[in-house]
DNA sequence: CGTAGACTTGACGGCACTCAAACAAGGTGG
DNA sequence: CCACCTTGTTTGAGTGCCGTCAAGTCTACG
């Protein structure tokens, strides 16, 4: 038998904490309908009041925001395991829109299904309580990035935790992944011009740190690749801890 | 009698949810000890494993991190109302300092009562979770400012946003409020140099935008200001909803 | 084999940085 | 009461990172 849908979102899951066989269950149940996406579609646009929350299972997925003069900000890129709407639980409206990067396979959640759990399971609602609150970490170090650090550490540090965050869910493999972002999509995530970007590209590779071609990183020196980023995972809460 | 510790924070609540009385007690039983901080003291740092989340009363405080090179990037500021650090009642360990941007008066919730509450008040429990999703919606919109909007734009739309904020706890009158920063502090927040802080403003000063002076904002044309900023406030979720 | 999309390279310009010094204001001690 | 110091703001000169514009190359695909 395939794994299961929810695979990915467990190891996040489990990475933090320890689930209880009902909370694994519960979240189960709270699955609802499957859905794909190809790539460049938009999953959810900014304004929308969805009724439920879209978890990834496969592919890769970006929140990003559009200006009025076409420049585009990604605010997160999104990897299987993650859920790209979980706050529109919360929030009700949509601040953003979420976009596919590649091919998706999703797996949505009724929000009636998970009010039902912060009715039930308190342990488990803190839980994804986490996983939001993980996302706010990550906006936060990339603020760090973008506005201290310069363009290439900036890069370096991208590369870091997605490589961090891909493992977890076994995308990762000695020091390679696939990343299905263009350089313009690239230089969006980073708020850099995509010329820049190409250009920095080629620093990293002369640096012998990486390469990247046909959507595939390969880390070439990990340790150096950290220095050069000053990657410090500690962000990325990778502890157990009981919540 | 003075008005409640709690006001600014049932303010912001109330601005976005409805709370029953009985919500209301459990906050306010939840509360613990009050403290107060020195304008440049850390109220938490990185690192630090708090077991009491800290909602500001009085004051201004920030978010921030530092590089290994001494550079300083600041995530967030933080008004009365704010809780500063509820995110560490469910991630646990602090990955980001939280520091006193001017004399600050604070109380203190320790983590049991938060847990207590996460048992018994599931629609409270939602609506403290939309606090911290606020943050990251306001992260979210930092990193479109620091990616891709001028220096320009970028310290309008911060004026335009705290304008709002100040203004839902009563801060903020006739366009104008209080704002303790240095311009290096300033620069910090937004990604640049003190000295191009200190040009921009000028250039906003110019166009009559604003002034700011001893610590004092006034804002001279609210809607010029606002387009400059393209400020849409969609992101601060000012409508009340059932959560 | 032609076209579209992505990547690459070059020339040039400007926004923002660094370094440095001058100016303003508040606080302190002699 | 006034030197003196500290902190914050302002101004100037020079530099460089990164953006824009434009053209050319490579690859995938029909």
């Amino acid at each position: 038998m395939a794994a299961s849908l929810l695979d990915s979102f467990f190891r996040k899951l489990e990475q933090r904490d320890a689930l209880t066989t009902s909370e694994h269950e519960a979240l189960r149940a709270a699955a609802g309908q499957e859905a794909d996406y190809p790539a460049n579609t938009d999953l959810v646009s900014e304004g929308d009041r969805p009724e439920v929350s879209t978890l990834v299972v496969s592919g890769y997925t970006m929140r990003y925001r559009v200006l009025s003069n076409g420049q585009r900000q990604i605010t997160a890129i999104h990897i299987p395991g993650d859920f790209v709407d979980l706050h529109s639980f919360v929030l009700k409206t949509m601040d953003h829109s979420v976009g596919a990067l590649s091919d998706c396979h999703v797996v949505r959640f009724p929000h009636s299904g998970l009010t039902e759990i912060t009715e039930r399971y308190p342990h488990l609602t803190r839980v994804l309580w986490l996983m939001t609150l993980l996302d706010s970490a990550i906006h936060r170090e990339w603020l760090v990035a973008m506005g201290r650090r310069s363009a290439g550490g900036q890069l370096s540090h991208l590369v870091c935790e997605l490589y961090i965050r891909l493992g977890i869910v076994g995308l990762a493999h000695d020091g390679s992944f696939t990343l299905p972002l263009t350089q313009i999509e690239l230089g969006d995530a980073l708020g850099l011009s995509a010329v820049h970007v190409n250009r920095v590209l080629q620093e990293l590779r002369a640096e012998n740190l990486l390469t990247w071609q046909n959507q595939t990183v390969h880390i070439l020196d990990w340790p150096r690749l950290q220095e050069r980023a000053e990657f410090d995972p500690s962000y990325l809460h990778l502890q157990k801890e009981r919540r």
